[in-house]
DNA sequence: GCCGTTTTCGGCCCGACTGTTTTCAGTCG
């Protein structure tokens, strides 16, 4: 499965391609084509043999040319011919925060600004500020966004880091300031396992109050930008936090823009279009007279392009937005879908609780049954058990099975391979379990 | 360069913030 690699080649192209100066459109074209590649289940290769390349969403005829090129030859000529005309070490001045295509190519053409070290000497030479559209700020920010991309820190944080940062941001704006409702967008909400940024959503009688004192929370390490509704900050663990405020009226429109993904809003933007409406984060609005027809729930939203609401999680414009135009989305997996855990420690070993609190609390959870699989002799520091002490544990979860019933609790074993591939106990001691 | 439940040509998401501008371009999400 080569996928992921032609993506990555159609990413290349298309930053070559805009820093070189290519309609935009076309730019656009090689961006969507990467991220379909990236998120197709069968290998492209597979489609390239049986012909079938243009029949993958945003690929056309000249698209399907280059991946055929690029599987057969190993290069996109066209790609090389661009790098041709862009040095590549354009590609990580984009990088810095501020700078984008169309101020990289100026810094390149008038400078001749090729890489970061030219960059840094230029702003350190003041040559920058005189450029037509910069100024002193901007040189001034350049400089620090070269040093912040030096210091180079983790660009991505677990969900369970995150989460906690972000409700206890929330806890503050709503000690502190006359927030209403609230709530977790972004990547939090769609329940990604990494998270580029934190996205707060908050609605507010009073907006600016919300923002002078989001920019003051004592964990604040810098202000990015601070504005009437909408305002960055960095924490000191390095993360970024983005807070939105807007009127009651706007919020369901709200929580599904900042929910994203930006590929997903797009879909349902253009659909939107299409229907003669518009989308923002305000609500849906007939483009005829400007009439707001949803916008206070999220699920209003969704109803007015004619969808069904669609899950968080499902949120990536990779098939929900059609399946949920056909009705015909899959129920997610739900925490009440669970009916068991197959994997469980106890004081036996190196757990902290006893088989009837495992067993108890898994029935709180509405759990039909539990494995409990101590570890076995040869992991001594994890307090790794004997047969006889299994054969001990498996009385004590019969006698548990009779008290519990209906609940029913197995005796299974976290079992180690060792070295000569033999395993913990003779094949006759497996009985038990 | 792609695409069509108004289109095979003429569109292509939308708005906030910043810094540089005197009305807007660039960047970002």
């Amino acid at each position: 499965m080569r996928n992921k690699e032609v993506a990555e080649k159609f990413y290349e192209l298309a930053e070559v391609a805009e820093l070189a100066g290519e309609n935009p459109f076309k730019v656009k074209a090689y961006l969507e084509a990467a991220r379909v590649i990236e998120n197709l289940t069968i290998p492209i290769e597979e489609l390239a043999k049986e012909n079938k390349l243009d029949e993958i969403k945003g690929v056309g005829k000249s698209i399907a040319e280059k991946i055929k090129e690029y599987l057969e030859a190993g290069k996109i000529t066209k790609l090389e011919e661009l790098k041709k005309l862009v040095p590549v070490g354009l590609l990580e001045l984009e990088k810095v925060p501020g700078l984008g295509a169309k101020r990289v190519k100026v810094l390149y053409e008038k400078l001749g600004v090729k890489n970061l070290e030219d960059l840094e000497r230029a702003a350190k030479e003041h040559k920058i500020r005189n450029l037509e559209g910069f100024g002193e700020k901007t040189e001034q920010k350049i400089l620090e966004g070269i040093k912040s991309l030096r210091d180079k820190r983790t660009d991505r944080f677990l969900i369970g880091i995150a989460l906690p940062i972000a409700e206890s941001i929330i806890n503050l704006l709503k000690e502190n300031t006359p927030v209403d409702k609230h709530m977790i967008c972004g990547s939090l909400r769609r329940m990604k396992d990494t998270i580029g940024d934190i996205d707060i959503l908050v609605t507010s009688k009073n907006p600016s109050v919300v923002m002078d004192y989001f920019v003051k929370i004592p964990f604040v390490k810098e202000i990015l930008a601070k504005g009437d509704t909408k305002s960055s900050i960095i924490t000191q663990e390095g993360i970024q936090v983005d807070l939105r405020v807007v009127e009651n009226e706007s919020f369901g429109a709200a929580v599904q823009y900042f929910t994203g993904s930006k590929n997903h809003n797009v879909r349902l933007r253009e659909i939107a279009i299409k229907k003669n409406l518009k989308l923002n984060e305000y609500g849906v609005f007939r483009l005829d007279d400007n009439l707001k027809i949803a916008g206070v729930e999220e699920t209003d939203v969704y109803e007015a392009l004619g969808l069904d609401w669609i899950p968080p999680e499902m949120r990536e414009d990779t098939g929900e937005v059609e399946l949920a135009m056909q009705h015909k989305l899959p129920a997610i997996v739900d925490y009440k879908d669970i009916k068991g855990d197959l994997h469980m420690h106890t004081k036996y070993s190196d757990g902290a609780n006893t088989i009837e609190e495992m067993a108890r609390k898994a029935i709180s959870l509405g759990y039909e049954y539990i494995v409990i699989t101590e570890h076995a002799k040869a992991l001594g520091v994890a307090g790794g058990l004997s047969i006889d002490d299994f054969k001990k544990e498996k009385e004590e979860i019969e006698k548990l099975n009779k008290k519990l019933h209906p609940f029913k609790i197995f005796l299974g074993v976290e079992l180690n391979i060792l070295s000569d591939g033999s395993i913990d106990f003779d094949e006759k001691d497996l009985d038990i379990f």
